[in-house]
DNA sequence: ACGGTTCTGTGCGCACCCGTACAGACAGGA
DNA sequence: TCCTGTCTGTACGGGTGCGCACAGAACCGT
């Protein structure tokens, strides 16, 4: 088999899932991949709609988002290279409860959802890292769904800068404020004061659609505890 | 095989996983679980903690609850006889990231958290069954978080009201207001309120403990989306 | 019948965030 | 350079639910 078909993504995968497969298994696997870019703001499944393809993240962030009526939008968890998004796939469901939106762009390895049913069926370590991958999700939601309905707006921002930086590389966030307050359920405005007020803690700082995090432990301490309890690998791959 | 041996709980299941298996599947499963009681605010599991056994319920209801720090345990799912206890175990996960709280006392047959994983590991129906049940746990969490975030107390507690009405035969739920507060994540004497409201638009009554629907059309139109969004069988079970 | 406990109703000041509005700052294209 | 659209700062009245507190009511065991 060719390492390096001229089509095919087999170098520098990013993704963890796939790079936690066996050799064998994951060269198997990158053949059927496609290589896709994934542009700021792009849909890659939309909520109550079937999951058309799989996509495994190189690079970028992912926002599982849930509409609600009035066409607000809740951000419920965050995807990134350690993750797949179209994960309901692998629990056997067609269709996704939210829509998966690129929040910072990069790139991902795609498959048609039938063909990971597919290579699932076929046995081997997938199914059980894609689970995995599905418990990690759940418990992000789940602590969600509690900071929800007790934490207050700067603790529930810092939290989200945290999750954020932890998913990029560098400091800088490339986000508006009016971003934030869709995907947090609040005003923009309340988005601002709370912005001003880290800012005045000297946990970051902000300028026209980027906010740059100055000080890590500052904002770890002006956000609630939901941040520690669903954070993943204590050491962050990028300083 | 003897389909009635004198301990196995082969006849009358209640529990809507185990009746979806094929009868063989299901009678070979049956013999090894056991009856157990549920009662009222019994711990299942806890969160953080090893799941040391599964529970198919097979009447009752059962909450999934956040500890957060200062003693507060917020309500992120619930589950009765159309699901099971410890689903993180099929996801291959040890801990679970939730308390598993009964909620209204009843009746489980329970299975060590091993023992399921080998009857996963035999293959069968079993699994997808259970991945199915994951999803649709799943679902009901990112309604959770999405709710929490944007609707008021009444919508909140009406929804809530709906949904353990579905789970429970007869209008009757036995829950304090103190309860109720805790599992929402709001103040005691707001739900006194709250349920008053409600008890003036001739949704419900209520007495000491004990909430009684009465008009769930009326609930229906006084709860939020979030209630229909997951809303599993149009049909109750029992009127 | 009595006393302790649990459950519920109510009130008060306050914190937080809403909805709305408006103006200044900045960026990018014509 | 101007114009337009986006992004941000700020303000103000108002609603919702908090935290606390207290009292009445109902239940339970003795």
């Amino acid at each position: 088999m060719h390492p390096s078909l001229p089509s095919s993504p087999t170098d520098s995968v990013q993704n963890r899932l796939l790079l936690a497969l066996p050799p064998d298994d994951r060269a198997q696997l990158l053949a059927l991949l496609e290589p896709v870019r994934l542009a700021h703001k792009q849909v890659l499944h939309d909520a109550g709609e079937p999951i058309g393809h799989v996509y495994f993240i190189e690079e970028g962030v992912v926002s599982l988002v849930v509409p609600l009526e009035g066409g607000q939008e809740i951000e419920v968890g965050l995807l990134d290279r350690e993750g797949m998004v179209g994960l309901p796939v692998v629990l056997g469901q067609a269709v996704a409860p939210t829509q998966a939106l690129v929040q910072v762009p990069g790139r991902a390895l795609r498959l048609p959802a039938a063909r990971l049913r597919a290579e699932i069926a076929r046995g081997g370590p997938l199914l059980a890292l894609l689970l995995r991958a599905v418990a990690e999700l759940h418990a992000q939601v789940v602590q969600t769904a509690a900071c929800n309905a007790r934490h207050n707006l700067v603790e529930r921002l810092a939290r989200w800068l945290l999750m954020l930086h932890d998913r990029i590389s560098g400091d800088d966030i490339p986000i508006t404020h009016e971003m934030i307050a869709t995907l947090l359920g609040v005003r923009r405005s309340g988005i601002t004061v709370a912005v001003s007020t880290l800012e005045k803690a000297d946990a970051i700082s902000h300028d026209r659609g980027i906010i740059k995090v100055l000080d890590r432990p500052r904002l770890e301490e002006a956000s609630c505890e939901c941040y520690g309890a669903v954070r993943r690998d204590p050491a962050r791959p990028q300083a």
